[in-house]
DNA sequence: GCAATTAAAGACCAATCGGTCTATATATCG
DNA sequence: CGATATATAGACCGATTGGTCTTTAATTGC
């Protein structure tokens, strides 16, 4: 049983603009060139929003960054929840998991980054809301991994001496490292090579 | 049989200030807060140089800051040829480097973060003089370790199935990886323990 | 129609940006 | 000494920064 709230309909002109849209619009541009690199002009022509709507929907430059970086990292749990989804195969999981991780490391994917590792090494240490933020991923994404290997070890698929919970550090910080070398660019081949060779270090 | 070549000696005032002192000076800054965040007063404060001296000796701040890259490369370069010196046992070798990179990964050093890799994300898109110079240091990383596990290999101490080359970028990633993930700061007992995990999958 | 609300456009703000330049003191040479 | 060169301090520059505010038009409910 559950009670409608009466929503007080406001009186005037109701938003044009979809504020979604427009974070992730905003994000983009963070995405590209960083937070201290992006003016305000940009944001302003990137959401098509003038500086009042902008400033009225979001406060300032740093909220709507910190809205951009949620939208960011909420997409990037969802990914991980569908390719390590507990149902599926962890093997598989894991296979589809790296191979998102190449894809996005790769050739021109490879040069436009990552807006979490560049916000990470640009505002972690400074700045503490983005920091908890960026520690909290770093957790999931190690703990949803870990979980995946556990399961492929009840299933024995991995081999011996692999400890599911160091493994999923492992490769949390090989996926982060992609990300970084990524950024000169290297071939698909390459780095699938690479990471197929250290997944096959795991795996029975 | 070499000529002294006749140093013409400056006629006025010598230099007073130690060149590569502010370089390095200017270097700490730079690593804290980034290209962008870094403002010339923060410059001038570091080096104790005037906005005249230091314009007259580098030109402006990009050229400051290449500088100031170049010497982070470089003690990261000779860093690496020490601890993967070819006369020294390749596993030591490789044990050491990974130590290394630990102990800057862990706690407070790890907040500190890595001028390197920042600069890769904030910076080695857009500017082509910094991305040739990220590029080309993971390439004489990436050597370097190849090397020393080629030369473990030789000795017989690699596991079966490890190809130097494709471990080597395993590696590679992998310590860039502990540099961002380093930026939350985790104990130097875990990032120990998972390096130690990784080169053990590598190692008979 | 009228009150209420929001949009866009852009003037406006103080502060700061990277960079140049001048004035003056200092230190080294022949 | 006189010429040369470099140091510092700080005025100065136009451009840009993030942010506020005003004006006017648009769009809704009553």
């Amino acid at each position: 049983m559950s009670h409608q709230t009466p929503v007080q309909l406001p009186r005037g002109r109701p938003r044009s603009f979809d504020v979604e849209a427009a974070v992730e619009r905003a994000m983009v541009v963070f995405w590209s060139r960083g937070y201290h690199a992006t003016a305000l002009p940009d944001l302003l022509r990137a959401t098509k929003l003038s500086r009042g709507s902008l400033y009225a929907a979001f406060g300032d430059k740093h909220s709507l960054f910190l809205r951009a970086l949620d939208r960011y990292i909420a997409d990037a749990v969802t990914r991980m929840d569908v390719e390590l989804d507990p149902r599926r195969d962890p093997v598989d999981g894991l296979r589809a998991y790296l191979a998102g991780y190449v894809d996005r490391t790769s050739g021109a994917n490879g040069r436009r980054g990552c807006l979490l590792v560049a916000t990470a090494m640009e505002l972690a240490g400074q700045d503490a809301e983005v920091g908890r933020r960026i520690a909290s991923f770093f957790k999931a994404m190690e703990a949803r991994v870990a979980d995946a290997l556990s399961r492929a070890k009840t299933a024995g698929k991995l081999a011996d001496g692999v400890e599911p919970s160091s493994a999923a550090r492992i490769l949390v910080c090989f996926v982060e490292g992609l990300r970084v070398v990524g950024k000169t660019a290297p071939t698909r081949i390459t780095s699938q090579a690479t990471a197929d060779a250290l997944l096959d270090r795991f795996m029975k």
